[in-house]
DNA sequence: TTTCTTATTGATAATTTTTTTCAATAAACT
DNA sequence: AGTTTATTGAAAAAAATTATCAATAAGAAA
């Protein structure tokens, strides 16, 4: 099925892409404050295309999913287990390794998502 | 609030034992299937006890909430994009390091979860 | 053991979240 | 401009989660 180009479409490709990561709740509400809204409907329906189509991508944290545009430069998240708030962490600034896994193999590696948890600096000082 | 031991309680900490890895389908299809069918309801309310109790945790796999206990022996998590399956990798399989993260700092961090994803070796040779 | 207190269960209802349906609209092609 | 059909949004349906509450049963006390 061909995709055409929609307004909509754009403006929640936008709402993600200004907000950097953004759950369901924030892009909407985005959307609604720039006066761009979307309805409820078509918001699923396009994250799910924008999914299928690889223009966004999808990470959970603390049981939300979390939309982000699929960018060139790959990272990790850090997340924030006392304000939510979610960093991205350069991929060159963790090491990680592996070998070969007994059970899986290396080849059959296609995607590594690394998540860390715990106090961004701002709430970590807060005590 | 005292918390006390039921048969309820106790069979979906069996089953989650018992699966390994659980969404709540799976616990739920478990109970049933052993006749230890404890009520939808029951199910949610003791997953949320059994998690705040750090009794069990829940790791996110493409969209489903996936439940284990927790155990002594930290690992990471291996998920097959085809058949859905998750494999447990041990922690010293997989060599992680990080000196300092710019926004973060280092002592900020207090859990590290890897996903890794992709084809299983079952599903990997079967093309 | 028996009694008492109250956490827990499960049926039902209410709420929230996500999907489906479908007529009206608007991309994109001729 | 005219035609085709993907897309939208309103409404309804379905699915998932949470709240209400009387009946039950766990655990403490008598």
């Amino acid at each position: 099925m061909i995709r055409r180009k929609t307004k909509q479409r754009e403006n929640i490709l936008l709402a993600i892409k200004s907000l950097g990561h953004a759950s369901f709740e924030q892009i909407q509400h985005f959307l609604k404050s720039k006066e761009l809204d979307a309805s409820l409907v078509t918001l699923y329906r396009n994250l799910a295309f924008l999914l299928e189509e690889g223009k966004i991508r999808m990470v959970e944290m603390s049981g939300k999913a979390i939309y982000e545009i699929c960018e060139y430069q790959a990272h990790y998240h850090f997340h924030c287990v006392e304000c939510g708030d979610i960093i991205d962490i350069d991929k060159d600034q963790i090491i990680l390794q592996y070998s070969h896994l007994d059970q899986i193999g290396d080849i059959g590696i296609e995607k590594v998502d690394v998540l860390l948890h715990g106090r961004c600096q701002r709430c970590g000082n807060k005590k």
